[in-house]
DNA sequence: CTGAAAGCGCTTACAG
DNA sequence: CTGAAAGCGCTTACAG
């Protein structure tokens, strides 16, 4: 029995075959310019020696590596938002699919960090890239572009022009999902916690909730600062508590659940229940989310479409599969989880 | 000047720097067996022309990949603990300060992924493994020593004979050090929380929780359940409404900071205060560990030393690196994170 | 349908 | 110290 390290090549098993070389990989390659019977007896030989065709020798020979390059950020201390695990684990189970595996490598952020890609391109390491972590300006598509090297973004261009293709997901439709189902609930003042003006994710959705506001006939309020729990902490409790010309919201909306997080925690200083007294919505699902006592009603992302989605399009670029006759941009509605936090209604304070 | 896919060849480097391939090879590999001089034209040419030794070339002739493998398994919906992301970014970064790079593949569970890791090495697409998500009877380590494959394990067999190399965390260590901890805050009963016996990991650490009150007079009292929030909940809710036996626990050891979520609910449902009515310690100082209104002190492991330390050893069985005349194991102590939970002390309940 | 030839880009002994 | 030769395992035209 052959085990992995015996070393079959395709000599030894044109050998057992009875066949040249060239025939087996023939039988791999195009199997149907070989007669039935020929095919059948490489077939077995191939599976008595447990064959696998030399990956090196192979790109070697047809200049395609079959790996994907990914790089893998360091993750922030305390972030509560795993996603790229599954997003990786998608991606990474999708390649497989066709043959494709997966290259990690790390670099610096920003235009620092292309020497890296630049350097696998030089190894022929990958055949393509796919881009997480993507982020305002980033100089990764623009540069992937000019070299003409086949990628695949998680998260459009947020600025300047929409180069090369992406994945993401649709932040201004789940935020608009978010108003309707508060709206449905009975809930007519509604206040958006957000970020800072100027990050893309965050700029869309408030852009959802605002629109969603604007539709239904409510008064969109949106109050804005730097992301973590302790920011959504003081914005909500600064709501929470009025301010003499507006009546404290009944529902809040919130850019993320790390801020929705600390919305919860607003409530419970002041003695609030959470969907009882005050609905509060994040963005992401992040696992907490799901605790008892917490119970936060979310958006979840459609990691893992995203993560296919990914790579059948730079499997279409790469000319590996047929490129689907769609756009270049693929836009995906995250899906609300609804959980304690927005429920019961709260009965409308307003006719 | 010439682009990532100009495709610069040691041939073209000859040319400019007006030597054979062999002697531009040499540079690369056996630099001292060049003429300064000569090293010097060489390399300047190799600046000139961006050039990078073609990966798949080199391992055709080398035999060696230099590529590690690492099996991403489908992180499960909910799991709170997103240690593999930090983990999967340390090994990446300390496999590149030695020209390695990490292959990402997926695998069935148990005995049936076998056959994917066999392919890779048929396929001779890697040269050894770093394992993750190790459990109880684990099929691979015996199997990939069997057939003579480098790897290290992140997890040590918790059954059968100790087979391969292995960096660990000491589990039982970290519990001792949070009992110390509540012994020194003044708390005389400490009760633990923990998972059924037979999960190699919740065994170990509630062996450290039983040494540490032996060793400091206290009465060890442990509870069980199949791990989970709700279930923490639960078995924290009955130690603290007590048996009329016992009185309940001062302070509560949590086997994970999942089950540690849960007794902080319980606490939450009878209006005790953490830290100051009941302590509470868990383990893995999970993101959400830090939330406002949570701060649980848990027992952080140093991922990112297992990572660096398992590509090491790693590295060092393939001869890449000096193997330092160590042992074939590391146990790394966790380090405890005291937040509020654990905080003030409580004024101990006996003399 | 099948097989002899060339070559992908490198490294490793081995002469000179 | 430097260079000519062989070969890693494959695929791709191209004859027969």
């Amino acid at each position: 029995m052959a085990t992995p390290e015996s070393g079959a090549t395709l000599e030894s098993v044109a050998t057992v075959a009875g066949v040249s070389r060239q025939t087996v990989s023939n039988v791999l390659n195009a199997p149907e310019r070989v007669a039935p019977e020929t095919r059948q007896r490489v077939e077995d030989a191939i599976r008595e020696l447990r064959y696998r065709p030399n990956r090196s020798a192979r790109s070697l020979r047809t200049r395609i590596s079959r790996l994907v390059g990914y790089c893998v950020q360091p993750t922030p201390a305390g972030n509560l938002n795993p996603v790229l695990d599954r997003f990786v684990h998608a991606v990474t189970e999708s390649a497989a699919e066709h043959g494709f595996h997966v290259l990690l490598f790390t670099a610096p952020a920003g235009t620092a960090g292309l020497d890296r890609y630049a350097e696998l391109l030089a190894q022929r390491a990958v055949d393509g890239f796919v881009l997480a972590d993507t982020v305002v300006a980033d100089p990764r598509p623009g540069w992937l572009t000019e070299q003409g090297v086949p990628f695949v973004a998680f998260g459009r261009s947020w600025s300047g022009p929409d180069i090369g293709r992406w994945v993401d997901v649709d932040g201004a439709a789940g935020m608009t999902e978010a108003v309707e189902h508060l709206h449905a609930l009975g809930h007519r003042r509604i206040a958006f916690i957000g970020w800072p003006e100027g990050s893309g994710v965050g700029d869309d959705r408030v852009a959802g909730y605002t629109a969603a506001c604007l539709r239904l006939g409510l008064d969109p309020r949106v109050v804005r600062a730097e992301g973590g729990a302790e920011t959504g902490r003081a914005l909500a409790g600064a709501l929470l508590d009025g301010d003499g010309a507006q009546e404290p919201p009944t529902a809040l909306v919130c850019v993320s659940d790390e801020s929705a997080y600390g919305a919860l925690r607003a409530l419970a200083d002041r003695g609030l229940r959470p969907g009882e007294d005050v609905a509060v919505v994040g963005f992401d699902d992040t696992p907490a989310a799901r605790l008892p006592g917490v119970d936060l009603t979310s958006l979840s992302q459609p990691i893992e479409q995203i993560g296919r989605e990914s790579v059948l399009m730079l499997l279409g670029l790469l000319g590996v599969v047929e490129t689907p006759p769609g756009p270049e941009h693929r836009l995906l509605r995250p899906s609300l989880v609804v959980r304690a936090s927005s429920r019961p209604a709260v009965p409308p304070t307003e006719a």
